[in-house]
DNA sequence: CACGTTTCTCTTTTT
DNA sequence: GAGAAACGTG
């Protein structure tokens, strides 16, 4: 029985003893939702005796999948094999691959992510001419997924009189979808559609697929939307067994069209269904939970709950106020110095949590002043980098000669005299002619070549058809390849006939740290396709590019193994919990942040998303603002949040600081004397030091400049060398003196 | 016509 | 402060 593996309280017992029929349970933070489902799945493994390929579990990320995953193994202690765990995305895509011949979909479909969609509405408004002014891609890109999302749905039901604006955007809905499908390409949203439109293609392919899932469980449910409670519904049309588990207070993607609504419309379509409402927090202390429910509570229409604990009542929260964003970063990175000194904790059970991407600069730096070791969760992902992608773009050009936004990208990378005009060409006939653009430029290179006979339809220049050649030279080497090298080899390959290193690389990044980074990153990748070689799969490289863009992120695996702080958006936070937390940045314009301040609604949303930063801290948790700070590279200033109001009043759970102002240009003044200084105590005289370029060496003297430091160093291999210590890839590795 | 340099813009959250 | 558009050069 998994309840004597793992302890469970009455209600969430009751969850996990519920058999068959409809459930759904409303879950506060850190109620143990997760053990719940982990549990649930694990009974149905071990005491139900249901085949791990007849559950369907549906989570919000591919870390929250992992984490089931693991855990569930733990329960059942073996790997549960066969078990449909995953994102809503991931395991449509699964599903899509195994049926979609039924609607037309060709199995080996490529998915396209944001950036690959974007070159792909790149390409129609250069066709069409567009201003992008008004036609910005992004903005197209967000209407096209509503569009998308809201036709499907809705059956075209949309009556009321489009503007000019919205044909035309209607319009490039269509033209980019006619492009997917030449392409062979399916985006985030199509994952869900096609699925959505499979299972409701016919009765026989539903019951055919359906039949195979006994029991569907759906986390995060407050965050899906439409389509994804649709296509549960459908999932779990033939069993009816459906059990979602949510938390209306911590929905936070509803500009992702997610339904807080689906909630009630669940306890509506399923009428017979069971509830469950666990309340008690296992997570927090006493003094954290009533600063979150104190920033809930305010919230109109709610769902009345409240989240209690029997846990202590722990430290106050802090609350601080600094002049500066650098005084908040110094301020974070000096108390985890404090907290970690004394080993009880130590840098994985830090964590920083911020509304917006770009905050995570000044934390970064301050945390690297501190010599404090850290990851980011989330930010430019993996498979988002350029090399990365790039290297990618040549396997799946060869895999999938359709893929022109592959081609695209690495028709002209390395630069080879192929420019804007001649790839507007390129595509422009394989347009006209219904020819793939490898087809098109092989083609008239042949054309351009044959001299003597007929004048070729497009005369290309010296340099350009250079260029071409060694393009088609390259994908032909790699294509005649491809059946037999494994894909490390073959990204081997793409790297010696690109010249990778050389000619993209040292170009593209100017510092040699940022060269090694990206070194690094496609060693990773050489790395993950070795997993995929030994895998010994008939494709591998099918299976290699085939979900790339859905499995879980790097950053995300490696967790555990090294003991660092964990940066992070509050969004990604979400189903995270650590035992100190930091909330930089509570202020005004940030959280809630600008973009978000039109509707109620919205700024719900982002007391919403306060109330997870907040409620993801066990022990302690520091929230702190600052009244200036840089944003896109000029100053703004900013109070503290609206929703910290409540808070400043009330002194028997927190503890504010407020640091005096100052004047801006004394502050920088200050800041760069203390990075001066900083340089000065780093490198000493008699100091063994690593260079990257030129090995080891010794510091014979220094010398100091206006605001830096000359540094002779005399190297073991390549003799005395003066070198500026701001821009030294050095390191430090035999300390002279005491620090 | 391609490429490197300079100027300009636009700033949320993610599968 | 990054990425993309605009600009000048070969």
């Amino acid at each position: 029985m998994s309840n004597e593996i793992i302890q469970l309280n009455t209600s969430q017992d009751k969850a996990v003893q519920h058999q068959n029929g409809q459930l759904i349970i409303l879950a506060g933070p850190g109620s143990g939702k997760t053990r719940v489902i982990a549990a649930k799945i694990a009974d149905l493994i071990i005491d139900k005796k249901i085949h791990p390929s007849r559950i369907f579990a549906a989570t919000f990320t591919k870390k929250a999948a992992n984490e089931m995953q693991d855990r569930v193994t733990q329960l059942v202690q073996k790997k549960p094999i066969g078990l449909n765990i995953g994102t809503f995305h991931s395991l449509c895509a699964l599903l899509l691959r195994k049926h979609g011949s039924f609607i037309n979909i060709d199995r080996n479909f490529t998915i396209y992510d944001s950036d690959d969609q974007r070159s792909l509405i790149k390409i129609i408004i250069n066709e069409q001419n567009l201003n992008t002014q008004i036609y910005n891609p992004y903005k197209i890109l967000n209407k096209i997924s509503k569009n998308k999302n809201q036709k499907l749905v809705n059956d075209f039901i949309e009556e009321f009189q489009p503007s000019a604006y919205e044909r035309k955007i209607n319009e490039i809905t269509h033209t980019y979808q006619s492009y997917l499908k030449k392409n062979n390409a399916l985006d985030f949203d199509d994952l869900l559609i096609y699925t959505y439109q499979l299972l409701s293609h016919s009765e026989n392919v539903r019951k055919e697929i359906c039949q195979q899932f006994e029991h569907v469980l759906i986390d995060e449910f407050q965050d899906t939307n439409t389509l994804q409670y649709e296509i549960s519904k459908l999932l779990a049309a033939v069993h009816m067994n459906i059990t979602v588990v949510g938390d209306p207070d911590q929905s936070i993607y509803s500009w992702r069209s997610a339904k807080i609504e689906n909630i009630n419309n669940f306890q509506r379509d399923y009428p017979e269904h069971k509830l469950v409402l666990l309340e008690q927090n296992y997570r927090s202390t006493k003094s954290i939970l009533e600063v979150a429910n104190n920033i809930i509570q305010p919230s109109p229409e709610r769902i009345q709950k409240e989240i209690w604990t029997e846990n202590k009542i722990g430290d106050p929260v802090g609350m601080h106020h600094f002049d500066q964003g650098e005084d908040e970063g110094e301020f974070i990175a000096n108390t985890i110095k404090e907290e970690t000194a004394s080993k009880e904790i130590s840098p994985k059970d830090i964590a920083v949590m911020y509304r917006t991407n770009a905050q995570s600069r000044i934390i970064e730096e301050a945390l690297i002043v501190a010599n404090i070791k850290y990851r980011i969760v989330g930010g430019l992902r993996f498979y988002e980098r350029k090399e990365i992608k790039d290297l990618l773009a040549y396997l799946r050009i060869i895999q999938n000669e359709n893929d022109t936004v592959a081609f695209i990208r690495i028709v002209n990378t390395p630069t080879r005299g192929i420019g804007k005009e001649s790839l507007a060409k390129i595509l422009l006939l394989s347009e006209q002619t219904g020819n793939t653009v490898i087809e098109t430029i092989r083609k008239n290179i042949d054309e351009n070549l044959d001299k003597g006979k007929n004048e070729p339809s497009w005369k290309i220049r010296a340099t350009t058809l250079e260029g071409l050649v060694n393009f088609l030279f390259i994908y032909d080497e790699l294509f005649a390849n491809v059946k037999n090298d494994s894909i490390s080899s073959l990204l081997n390959l793409i790297m010696k006939l690109t010249h990778y290193q050389s000619a993209v690389i040292n170009k593209d990044a100017q510092t040699i740290e940022q060269q090694n980074a990206k070194k690094e990153n496609i060693n990773e990748l050489l790395n993950i396709a070795q997993e995929y070689d030994e895998k010994n799969s008939d494709s591998p490289l099918t299976e290699f590019l085939h979900d790339l863009s859905l499995v879980a992120d790097v950053a995300d695996v490696i967790e555990d193994s090294d003991d660092v702080v964990t940066l992070t958006t509050l969004h990604s936070a979400k189903g995270l919990e650590f035992p100190i937390v930091f909330l930089p940045g509570v202020e005004e314009g940030l959280l809630p942040h600008v973009m978000a301040l039109d509707t109620e609604a919205e700024i719900e949303e982002e007391r919403r998303i306060l109330y997870v930063g907040i409620t993801r801290a066990k022990n302690k948790l520091y929230i702190s603002t600052a009244r200036n700070r840089f944003i896109a590279g000029s100053p703004r200033s900013a109070k503290p949040s609206r929703f910290l109001k409540i808070l400043s009043e009330d002194t028997s759970t927190t503890r504010v600081t407020s640091a005096p102002s100052r004047n801006r240009n004394d502050f920088i003044a200050e800041r760069k004397n203390l990075i001066f200084r900083k340089q000065q105590t780093d490198y000493t005289e008699g100091m063994k030091v690593q260079h990257d370029i030129f090995g080891t060496g010794l510091i014979v003297s220094i010398e100091s400049r206006s605001e830096d430091q000359q540094l002779t160093i005399a190297f073991k291999e390549k003799g005395i060398k003066k070198i500026l210590a701001s821009h030294a890839p050095m390191e430090i590795i035999g300390q002279s003196d005491v620090n």
